[in-house]
DNA sequence: GCACTTCTTGAACGAGCTGTCAAGAAGTCG
DNA sequence: CGACTTCTTGACAGCTCGTTCAAGAAGTGC
């Protein structure tokens, strides 16, 4: 195994993340190398030699994305009421718009942008919407069980909805001035589930 | 008023229509002047006598596409069940997602890309999204004083919730091999509105 | 300190892009 | 038919893009 040999001056971990940034703003045609070089202090020729082409740093920032969205869906489930969290999550993708316009879902903007044509990046969207969905579902199933949801609920059709609501969100919410607007769409999907009582504790 | 000289060889509705079949499959930016030059049979030097340049034209398609969506929306109110108009076009999302994968909804995909730094374009985004919300929401509240949809529905938030779920379904039908796996998020959100009877005749 | 390996640097390449322009084609009007 | 106006044509300028590469820099291990 070869150890020798001129260490690499950057680290993998921050230009990743930075390169994510980047992605998730502009998109993926629109970030050019020159914003790459600019935004992570990274010439071309090292970028090459890291990840490939443009297009392997992007599925790695992708990666990353998805396995921060995979920790979110993880912390649905846990202590304490669930339907507070979710209508937390989707309210935070209201305040995400207003405190950083034009960025929307990195899941979203890349099924927009590349799907079905990109195989590769497709496989880790559908992972990351799938990893979402199962995390709401599995949410409402355990307050089902706590009797916070109501009994007779679908909770995979509502994972379904919750998730397509909270996407919808995403693109409706780059049209308007004041995203806060959406809130009462979040709390029309949110009624039907509620019993009425809290719940009583993880299950 | 000048009106002499070589008539435009071209119908500017059939170019507009074309260049939006373009736009709406690949995006702004992805759908070149050569892509235009072939796909309507116009060469450039044409284009720009007669749109502008490329983001001119752009904003004709998107224009066009906001005038069908207008068309659709008013369709909603008129006689018979509400309710299952607003699924059938729920679900023709869906169904669009099988028979032309990769379009999505132009105004979504518009949202995605352009916003909010293109102003122009951002204005009939937030135009087109206005008028669907504005039909689903006057569609329901005839709806309800027809008795097919329950007193005590906020048919303005209801609107919202389903113009995002719409939206949302346009982006998580890219990543579905099936999109038809989404059609109970779409009876979900809807089930919570019908009263049970059918309702009697328009308001 | 020397040999070796890997990384960095920055220029350069070919391709593709949007937008332009001068010359010719094709109409209309007197 | 001839003058005039507008549209079409296709080449091309200027730019940016992703990618490559040879030379130099900077480490490691003996």
């Amino acid at each position: 195994m070869p150890r020798t040999g001129r260490p690499r001056s950057f680290d993998d971990g921050r230009v990743v993340a930075e390169a994510l940034e980047l992605f998730w703003r502009r998109g993926y045609a629109a970030t050019s190398l020159r914003d790459l070089k600019d935004g992570l202090g990274v010439l071309p020729g090292s970028l090459y030699a890291a990840y490939g082409d443009k297009h392997g740093l992007f599925l790695r920032a992708l990666e990353r994305y998805v396995d921060a969205a995979r920790e979110q869906a993880a912390e649905l489930t846990g202590d304490g009421a669930v339907l507070p969290r979710v209508r937390a999550l989707l309210l935070s993708v209201l305040e995400a718009a207003r405190e950083t316009p034009g960025r929307g879902c990195m899941l979203g903007n890349t099924a927009a942008e590349l799907l079905p044509a990109d195989e590769t990046a497709g496989r880790l969207v559908h992972d990351g919407f799938g990893t979402l969905e199962t995390g709401l579902a599995q949410a409402l199933q355990a307050a089902q069980r706590s009797g916070e949801v109501r009994p007779d609920v679908d909770c995979g059709a509502q994972a379904r909805l919750l998730l397509a609501l909270m996407q919808g969100l995403h693109v409706l919410a780059r049209a308007e001035a004041d995203p806060r607007r959406l809130t009462d769409a979040i709390d029309t999907a949110l009624a039907p589930l509620a019993t009425g009582q809290a719940g009583h504790g993880a299950a």
